[in-house]
RNA sequence: GGGAGCAUAGCUCAGCUGGGAGAGCAUCUGCCUUACAAGCAGAGGGUCACAGGUUCGAGUCCUGUUGUUCCCACCA
């Protein structure tokens, strides 16, 4: 697909027409090939209800770079794609759309749902994929994925069976955090915690004796209705007479013991702590050692429920104030202070947990855990960058089991079945058609579905075909890199790795790399309330796909925030841009001759230098990319196109080009040879402008992403060259400098007298200087005698430069005055440094040489300096 | 209450295993130099939060302090 460059950069014009190309040359599609070594990466898969965000923007831009690299590198990459039911955000989806036409679940009954759900993840599920495309993201779109297609739930059974079966997975009664508008339990990851301005409320819980009143506080008054005992600490000298006694409890009138428990701080408050075992995971726990009853007091949507008595119906807030009202007026209440508490909320909406008793499935974590911290301490799996594994260890150190049923319908089924005659729990991967017990065929399937999360634990390996010996799972897993955001850690990551392990006896991925959030300008979360949201999408279609993720890529380093603001795009863009022109100079000057990426047989030294620069480059690029500094790579790329190629070495090559003949055919192929292996290293960073112009330019390869990335030559290392080269570089900016300081505009030439030792190169490099420093003539020479002359001192050259009425000649000693200054200053900086005994004897050598070049080099510019100030005096 | 990150130019941030402080934007000056004004050539601007320490040498390593952000935690 020969392209010619239009005049503008327009990403627009070209960016889906380059995706379909590499869509149709089925580029992203990965083989199993033995010659090569595997390199995989599995998407964290966006929810089917998601729209594409910056997040996911820097997630997978990150993801596309490191597979579009290692697949130009010669592995076989796979980044291998797909989405995730997301049970719980999509579940509330549907529900609200049917709100809209008047229905509730109930009303469409189990399977009108899930059939309403299929439908609507037919019709935007693929949404979010579209989007990724449309940021390049190379994916191997024929391996696409889906937690609850059929080979996930494939996976998901087995490993809940094998659970199951090992003991790992049970289920109990327990106090669960519960959220009243998803009604459903939530995993202990998924509660938010936030502060909220709250109230104490003192009450007094009358003895039954009539002796007197128990003091205490509590922030949920609510909750009273459930309460079933008093706690004291044992040791608390002040109740420790009334441990076994009985208070009334206000309102209700029931009578509750007084109980001993070291859970009670006696420090805090009173040291009196009411007990609602039903509603408080720590009552719960002291509900159990005093083998308390439990008493539920509110409906699953946080309600008081029939035995709340006369508050019956009412929504817990109402309930408070109403029960707080009560217990004011029949002198219960002591007082009521301001006291900012934290409170759980659901992360899905926002809804404060209610903590709820009530029969579900968990994992037992504590063998799970183990082996999963033993496999990053002992490095098998590291994190990028390492101080995540604090988080990463902390979680699973404090692990409490994984409450994993949910009163939903979308997910996966439990696979447990109940026997209706004998009550045994079945659990299997088919639905039994008897009782194992009792043989009874009257066996009913658990209601609910599995927390989302549980899929995509599995998700590494469930997506290569596990639980089946797949060759995609011998050749690709365990896979390379993850990449997410350190939010994800104790959900995904997390779980990822115990399930790994546990499953296929092996970490699923030998890399963690872990990245920040993207916030606005203001350095804010994005978010949807607050509706700074940026949508990548529309980034895109202003300024490219290429300029958002070089802008996401650069200027950040793993693991920290990022603040996106649009003049970075803009730099970006502008940097495209750049790349763009400088192609079309290349192509305007382009011989027909030259159809092929070679090196000329002879090189000139500016064309030495530049390949040593690229040279150096592709090294740098290659270790940074190897540490995950993508950073750090990109900036580097940026530097060598728009200030060694764009800004010197195109520059150098006008002169040439326009002269004519070999020399210019040379410059030609250097150009390409040297853009040629830009583009290569660029690709991964800015696929689509990258592959546009290549297609434009001779090129060694059919399409760049899946061209050879280059290689560090030893014979490309023209170090001599590249310095001595330096020294003419060095006279240019030297003269550009003076010139304006003097604001003397480039149409005024001026004669050079170039004094120097290093007279042939200075010849050789004259035309040079008539380009770049604007010189009408160049005379190189041992020494010259010039009236009238600015000098421009360089520790290689001196410059004379007559510019007759121009030149103040006190203003000019004043200069060279402030040169000579400099440079003693410096010449004694090194000295001190040189005679310095420790110094020379304990730094490295090629430190110390460092050092006494460069005082060699200062020293050779004062000689200079000096000289011209004695000429000028 | 624990843990972590951050603190570098006016702003946004880089700075790898310690070896003379960098970029982009902004500001100022001069340029339509036939690839590019989304550009070119220059300039100014920093006690690298503070205080100690290790070292021949510290933005970089160690300790402490301050400010700030985030994560975790059952104080009712």
């Amino acid at each position: 697909m020969k392209q010619e460059l239009q005049k503008v950069y327009s990403p627009k014009d070209f960016e889906d027409r380059i995706y379909k190309f590499w869509m149709d040359k089925e580029y992203f599609k990965a083989e199993r090939d033995c010659q090569k070594t595997p390199y995989t990466i599995v998407i964290p898969p966006p929810n089917i209800t998601g729209q594409l965000h910056m997040g996911h923007a820097l997630d997978n831009t990150l993801q596309d770079i490191l597979i579009r690299t290692k697949r130009m590198q010669g592995y076989s990459a796979l980044w291998l794609p797909g989405t995730d039911h997301a049970s719980i955000a999509t579940e509330a989806k549907i529900v609200e759309a049917m709100k809209a036409e008047g229905l509730t679940k109930e009303d469409l009954g189990r399977e009108g749902f899930l059939e309403r759900a299929w439908k609507w993840k037919e019709q935007y599920g693929g949404r979010i994929i579209e989007q990724l495309k449309k940021l390049g993201s190379s994916c191997d779109w024929s391996r696409e994925r889906f937690t609850l297609d059929e080979g996930c739930s494939e996976a998901v059974k087995e490993v809940f069976v094998k659970l199951y079966d090992k003991g790992l997975i049970y289920r109990g009664e327990r106090i669960v955090n519960w959220c009243p508008h998803c009604l459903t339990s939530i995993s202990d990851a998924e509660v938010e915690y936030e502060d909220q301005a709250g109230h104490f409320w003192h009450l007094r819980y009358p003895l039954k004796d009539g002796s007197g009143y128990l003091q205490l506080a509590t922030t949920r008054p609510e909750t009273l209705l459930g309460d079933t005992a008093v706690a004291v600490n044992p040791n608390d000298e002040r109740y420790k007479h009334l441990v076994g006694k009985t208070l009334i409890l206000p309102l209700v009138n029931r009578e509750i013991p007084i109980v001993a428990d070291d859970y009670v701080d006696i420090e805090f408050g009173t040291g009196v702590v009411k007990i609602t075992p039903a509603h408080d995971p720590n009552d719960f726990e002291v509900g159990l050692r005093h083998d308390l009853p439990i008493i539920n007091v509110m409906t699953e949507d946080a309600k008081i429920n029939e035995l709340g008595g006369k508050y019956e119906g009412m929504d817990r807030y109402e309930a408070r104030k109403a029960i707080v009202k009560d217990l004011d007026e029949q002198g219960f209440l002591v007082k009521i202070e301001d006291h900012p508490h934290n409170v759980g909320t659901c992360y899905r909406c926002g809804t404060t947990i209610e903590p709820r008793v009530s029969k579900q499935w968990f994992v037992k974590m504590e063998p799970l855990a183990k082996p999963a911290i033993d496999a990053v301490k002992n490095g098998e799996t590291r994190f990028e960058p390492q101080r995540f594994e604090k988080v990463y260890f902390h979680w699973l150190e404090n692990i409490r089991d994984w409450c994993i049923s949910r009163q939903l319908w979308w997910g996966h089924r439990i696979p447990a079945y109940y026997c209706a005659d004998c009550g045994e729990i079945v659990v299997a991967k088919e639905a039994p058609t008897h009782c194992t017990k009792c043989n009874s065929t009257n066996l009913t399937q658990d209601e609910d579905t599995l927390d989302t999360w549980f899929s995509s634990a599995l998700w590494p390996f469930s997506t290569l075909g596990w639980p089946n010996e797949t060759e995609d799972l011998k050749y690709f897993y365990p896979t390379n890199t993850l990449v997410t955001g350190y939010d994800i850690i104790p959900f995904w990551v997390m779980r990822m790795m115990f399930s790994g392990l546990e499953q296929t006896g092996r970490v699923p991925f030998d890399t963690v790399l872990i990245h920040g959030l993207v916030r606005d300008e203001q350095g804010r979360k994005m978010s949807k309330s607050l509706g700074n949201g940026i949508d990548p999408l529309e980034v895109i279609d202003e300024f490219g796909a290429d300029a958002l993720r070089y802008m996401l890529a650069s200027g950040n380093s793993a693991g920290n925030d990022l603040r996106y603001s649009e003049e970075k795009v803009k730099a970006a863009r502008n940097f495209a841009n750049k790349l763009w022109n400088a192609t079309r100079f290349i192509m305007m000057n382009l011989s027909d001759e030259i159809t092929s990426v070679e090196l000329p047989a002879e090189l000139q030294i500016e064309d030495k230098w530049v390949i040593t620069k690229l040279n150096r480059l592709v090294s740098e690029v290659t270790e940074h990319i190897n540490h995950y500094d993508l950073g750090l790579a990109a900036s580097k790329i940026t530097d060598f196109i728009w200030d060694y190629l764009c800004d010197w070495y195109i520059e150098l090559t006008k002169t040439r080009i326009s002269a004519g003949g070999q020399t210019a055919l040379d410059a030609q192929k250097v150009l390409v040879f040297v853009m040629v292996n830009a583009l290569k290293l660029l690709h991964p960073f800015m696929p689509f402008i990258t592959e546009e112009i290549w297609q434009a330019i001779p090129n060694d390869c059919e399409s760049v992403m899946i061209s050879k990335w280059p290689e560090y030559k030893e014979e490309l290392n023209f170090v001599q060259d590249e310095k001595e080269f330096e020294k003419i570089m060095n006279a240019i900016k030297g003269i550009r400098n003076a010139r304006a300081e003097k604001n003397i505009p480039p149409s005024r030439k001026a004669s050079l007298f170039i004094e120097t030792s290093s007279k042939e190169i200075f010849e050789k490099c004259a035309p040079f200087f008539e380009k770049l420093a604007s010189a009408s003539e160049v005379k190189v020479s041992d020494k010259f005698d010039v009236e009238n002359s600015m000098q421009v001192v360089t520790d290689s050259a001196r410059i004379l430069i007559p510019m007759g009425d121009l030149i103040d000649k006190d203003k000019e000693l004043e200069r060279l005055n402030k040169e000579k200054e400099f440079c003693e200053k410096e010449i004694k900086i090194f000295t001190s440094k040189l005679s310095n005994e420790n110094f020379v004897s304990r730094a490295p050598e090629k430190v110390v040489n460092a050092e006494r070049e460069k005082l060699a080099k200062v020293q050779e510019k004062l000689e200079k300096v000096l000289e011209s100030i004695k000429e000028l005096g």
